[in-house]
RNA sequence: GGUCCGGUAGUUCAGCUGGUUAGAAUACCUGCCUGUCACGCAGGGGGUCGCGGGUUCGAGUCCCGUCCGGACCGCCA
């Protein structure tokens, strides 16, 4: 037997206890007259003790041969410590050890396995077996365990079934681009990795499932961000005969019920807002609320002065900065260039300082009055000792840039702070977004998304500029300015998802090919439905207050995609590509 | 496809406007140490300064290219 018990549990109430355990050496402090190991597992860390009037020679010999990172076994006696250590559990005994074996020896680790590591990302992610053994780490996957259980409790209560669907599927040129998998048995076809099972879902609800859940991997072949992966895991859900006010109701209450159990978190009812809404008072579909600092429009005071630059735009807009009115001029500069760079893309940026003694200092001081600027203060709700920015152009355009400003200075002020959790439904998404360069439609959602039935009318007889102005029965979570997840009523009627498709430029014979078996299969009793879908490796993150979703994921992929530690993508074998009736076009590579 | 930041000891980093033998901390090794727990003390070993080219009397430092890593924009229905 390898252990009696874990290097966590034992207690000063086991004192006197014959034990065996077994872990991974964290640190050995030698002292010459005795000598101590703190044996480590998932479940903790226990104290080795080796005394040179207790122990043998032999004993200490070997305990002294072993370094960091050594897996070994020990058995020994519970005994009371004499300087007792109140920062861990086990911190009032230590194991009087009487036999040792060294099960393996390790190689010097290339980072210090530590909760403030030394290591880098890169040697982190290649060494990843090592990297978990962090303490971090280990509850991050932990809390991802958890996370999972605790979800498939809640849905199965709630009557939902979990039933997995294919990763071998047919790829689409809708949404993002496709991970392909070549077809042995099928020369020159392919298989698509799913980006979500979405038509699966809404096959199963035809099916009569009525309640479907899976925790599922999906597949996205586009470029990766701290959080975002090419394969990463979903809580997708669907439900039958139902509302989108049930779905809301049934998703907030799994919410709840993760952050409480898991977290043990009480979260309030969920505030709603209109998609319309979360754009003008914050230029983002996914406002973070956790701080205020909200839009003001001003161009009915700003415009008209003879200041140029706003007279001719569509939207002059600001924030207030509470209590940044004395920043320098040095500072002000620094937001300017920020908002400059090329990321951001702003113009340029207008300041006014709400001076304490009620006096204004702008940039465009030439151009307004202290009335004026007073009228903009009004609107803005700042109060002297304030510090106002304003932008200014085209709408969507400087919603979005204002939008960063606003994330920035809220970084900036410290106003995002941890352990406060702000959640929301944003509501009543448009169905369709125009593109300009390519001069169609794409779905806001995606192309089952249901428009909202006092706009089908409109959808099935309107003419293209009214389409522009469908709204649709979807809704995305948010948590602090995260999107967490999102859905919406579908779609369950043939010549509605025709028109639909007709809108999004695929022809009939495309639409067949690509969606025929949906299609045909609205034709045989499909229920009203709907779902939802929860980035389950986001909620992770943002339950723990963190941005990057790679802690939270045990293999995660760096930023070109690559699996670090495995070393993949990589070549295959000719006979491979010979096999799949493959051919490589020449890799070009400077001469 | 683009922008920015970085690559120097096992590791994390410093190394100024180019100028002796490239440093610190930590890790590692040796010795000492009667209660350590970030143990302490003394000593020691450890470097193709990512790679290639250029400028220069002289390059870790400047320039060009390239590879690798990170953040971001585009992209992500």
């Amino acid at each position: 037997m390898y252990r009696t018990h874990t290097c966590g549990e034992l207690r000063i109430s086991d004192v006197g206890k014959e034990v065996t355990l077994s872990g991974w050496v964290q640190t050995v402090r030698d002292k010459g007259f005795m000598m101590w190991i703190d044996l480590r597992d998932r479940y903790g860390v226990t104290q080795l003790i080796f005394n040179e009037e207790v122990s043998s020679t032999d004993l200490l010999e070997q305990a002294r041969s072993v370094g960091r990172e050594f897996v070994i076994m020990v058995t020994g006696k519970v005994i009371e410590r004499i300087s007792k250590n109140d920062k861990i559990p086990t911190g009032d005994v230590e194991i009087e050890v009487s036999e040792f074996t060294v099960l393996n020896a390790a190689k010097l680790p290339p980072f210090t396995i530590d909760d403030d590591t030394d290591g880098g990302d890169d040697l982190r992610m290649k060494y990843r077996y090592l990297d978990l053994r962090r303490g971090p780490v280990q509850r991050n996957m932990m809390f991802r365990s958890n996370l999972a259980i605790e979800t498939r409790k809640y849905l199965a209560d709630q009557g939902f079934l979990e039933i997995e669907t294919p990763f071998l599927i047919k790829s689409t040129p809708e949404g993002a681009r496709d991970f392909v998998v070549p077809s042995r048995m099928n020369p020159g076809q392919f298989y698509a990795l799913p980006q979500s099972p979405q038509t699966f879902k809404q096959i199963l609800m035809v099916a009569g499932m009525d309640k479907y859940f899976q925790i599922v991997k999906c597949f996205r072949d586009e470029d990766l961000r701290a959080d975002r992966q090419p394969e990463f895991t979903q809580i997708d859900c669907e439900m039958a005969f139902i509302t989108q006010e049930q779905i809301l109701n049934t998703f907030e209450g799994l919410t709840k019920y993760l952050f409480k159990t898991v977290s043990n978190i009480e979260l309030p009812d969920f505030p709603r807002m209109q998609y319309d809404e979360a754009m003008r008072r914050f230029g983002s579909d996914k406002p973070d609320l956790r701080f205020g600092m909200e839009f003001a429009e001003l161009n009915d005071v700003a415009q008209n002065k003879g200041f140029k630059v706003f007279d001719s735009v569509e939207l002059v807009v600001g924030i207030c900065a509470e209590g940044c009115a004395a920043y320098t001029r040095k500072q002000v500069d620094e937001l300017t260039k920020w908002v400059q760079r090329p990321q951001i893309g702003a113009k340029g940026l207008v300041y006014v300082k709400y001076n304490e003694d009620g006096s204004f200092k702008s940039s465009v001081d030439k151009f307004f009055s202290a009335e004026d600027l007073k009228a903009w203060a009004d609107k803005m709700g700042a109060k002297p000792g304030d510090l106002m920015l304003v932008l200014a152009g085209e709408t969507d355009k400087t919603r979005k840039q204002l939008n960063e400003l606003r994330l920035e200075m809220g970084r900036r002020l410290g106003l995002m702070k941890e352990g406060d959790f702000k959640p929301l439904w944003v509501i009543d998404f448009p169905l369709l977004e125009w593109d300009e360069e390519t001069e169609r439609f794409y779905a806001m959602h995606h192309p089952f998304t249901s428009p909202k039935k006092e706009d089908v009318d409109r959808m099935l007889n309107g003419d293209h500029e009214t389409m522009k102005s469908l709204r649709a029965d979807a809704y995305d979570l948010v948590i602090n300015g995260v999107e967490i997840g999102g859905g919406s009523i579908r779609i369950h009627d043939r010549g509605l998802q025709e028109k639909n498709f007709q809108l999004l430029g695929f022809t009939e014979e495309e639409a067949e090919a690509q969606f025929g078996f949906l299609l045909g299969a609205f034709e045989y009793g499909a229920p009203p439905h709907g779902g939802i879908a929860f980035g389950f490796d986001r909620l992770c993150a943002v339950m723990n207050g963190q941005n990057s979703i790679r802690d939270f994921i045990a293999f995660p992929k760096n930023n070109m995609g690559r699996d670090m530690m495995i070393d993949a993508p990589s070549p295959v074998h000719g006979e491979q590509l010979e096999e799949l009736n493959l051919e490589l076009k020449e890799i070009k590579k400077e001469e």
